[in-house]
Formats: structure tokens, C-alpha cells, sequence
DNA sequence: CCGTATCCTACGAGATACTG
DNA sequence: CAGTATCTCGTAGGATACGG
């Protein structure tokens, strides 16, 4: 995430033509886009500016928790990966916005998929997480 | 951040009606299932047992470059939320098997989205990328 | 065969202070 | 305001060895 270069060894060198239809074939997609918003910000970033442009420290307050530092990171990645669009003002003192690109909208629209998915099954996982523990707890 | 105007590690405890189109609510959601597939193999395991139920050996073998202890983990995991089925034969030697619970394979449909997502987006981003970098190196 | 128990390291990420 | 520079630390996750 710190330095430019990318993953270690390579997951995306698969052969298999059989496996195509989703395994081992879309580990590699998969683990590209994971990577991409696996971690803790991306996003909640996303949907903020899905939701309108944001200037940097609109953002930052919104997002409670994250560090300037972090942040930061977080959009340039974003940035570098063609989702998000930085725009500096060249005023004093400085402004810069933050918008979703096209491309960035497009993301966030399936991601908001995800994001149904965890709403609607909320209940039932908090339920099996119950039930779970409780046998854990019984044995 | 400090200030207590906002709540600093509960993100779940939201009372805001007006939120809930997809934003400081989503996050509550998101990052449940980001804290949930957002590790290193869940995607990868779901993906698998989604193609077909598996032995605990089978599944270390295929998604190689995972320990056994964190394939442990990362079933036990999935398994605790009721996304997986573990099922223990009595037999000697022992025998695993996992499977998707239907649970489990709703969320695998909805994964599939951001799986095709990456697929047809990969060739932006890498653009994206590019220029990018070579901004980047050009300044 | 299917795990658990330990130990250990690398990296994500928070705190803080400084710059243009 | 919008970053950057350091330093530090928690923890996911790899290696290895042992247990049922």
C-alpha cells in the first residue's frame, strides 16, 4: 500500500482453461478488486462521493476514525486506479475536491450490491453467530 | 476526532433516519461484510465450495500459498456465520467435508458481480494506472 | 487426515509534528 | 487547508511442530 510496487507472487498466472467459470480463474480478478477495497477505507470513501464531491477535510470529518495519513493513501490509490478524480485548486489557501469518475460510479453501483447483501442478511448471520457460539460455549 | 461530536470506534449505533439512503448507514453494513470477505481467502474458499463441496486437504491443495492454520481460521470464520457447512465424518482417518450453506451461496451470487466488475473493468484500471505512474514519473 | 498450539514477521494504520 | 514525514504498534497471516 506504502511503496508503489504490487502483490508478491503472482495469482494471475493461471492455465486452466476448465476453470473459467469461477474459481480459479476469478481469484485473480477477484483478489485484484479486493485488494483494491479490502481494506478499511475505500469504501466508505466511495460512497461518500458517490453520495456528492467532497473536499479534503469534508471528507476526513465525515469519515471519523481514519487518520490523515491514511486517508490520503486511500485516495491516491483510488486516484491511480482511474476512480476517483483529484482536482486542486490553485487558490490560498489551497482546495482540493474529490469526485467519483465514471468509472468510479460504475464500481460503486455494484457495490452497493454488496452492500444490500449484507443489510438484507444481517439478521441471519448475527442469528448463525448465536447459534454458534452458543455451541462453542456448550462444549 | 476527539471532540465527541462523533462516535470514535462503534460505527453500528446509528440513529439517523435521514442516512439511510447509502452512505454513514451503508458503512455499518459494508464493513460488517468487508470485515467478513475482506481478508486474504474467504473469497477464494466461497468461490471454491461454491463450484462444489470440498475436503478440508482438497481446499488447502487448491488455493495454494495459504497455511492450513489460516484456512482453519478462515472456514471457521465462515462456518460461525453460517455462510459455510462443516461436516465431520467419524471416521478414521478423519474426514471434513465443506459445503456453501444457502446463505453462503447467496452471498456468492452477489460476489459474482463484483468478480465480472473487475473483469471488465481490469483494462481501465491498468490504463488508469499507467498514466498515472507516468505522471507521476514525469514530475 | 484434520486440525490445534506456538512463535515470529510484515504490513496496515494511528499519533504527532512539520511544510507550502 | 491539504498534505508529508516519522515513529510506533496491533494483528493478520506464514512456518513449524505436535495431537486425536
Amino acid at each position: 500500500m506504502e511503496d508503489g510496487t504490487f502483490k508478491s507472487p503472482g495469482y494471475c498466472d493461471e492455465t486452466d482453461e476448465d476453470a473459467r467459470q469461477w474459481d480459479a480463474r476469478s481469484d485473480c480478478a477477484v483478489r485484484k478488486v479486493a485488494d483494491r477495497i479490502g481494506d478499511k477505507w475505500s469504501v466508505l470513501v466511495l460512497a461518500y462521493l458517490a453520495e456528492r464531491g467532497h473536499r479534503f477535510g469534508e471528507l476526513w470529518r465525515r469519515i471519523d476514525g481514519v487518520s490523515r495519513r491514511v486517508l490520503t493513501v486511500t485516495l491516491r490509490q483510488l486516484e491511480r486506479d482511474g476512480l476517483v478524480l483529484r482536482t486542486v485548486h490553485p487558490t490560498v489557501p489551497p482546495r482540493v475536491d474529490y469526485a467519483l469518475t465514471p468509472l468510479g460510479e460504475t464500481l460503486h453501483v455494484t457495490l452497493r450490491g454488496l452492500v444490500t447483501w449484507a443489510e438484507e442478511h444481517e439478521a441471519e448471520i448475527a442469528a448463525a453467530r448465536a447459534a454458534f457460539d452458543e455451541r462453542a460455549g456448550a462444549a
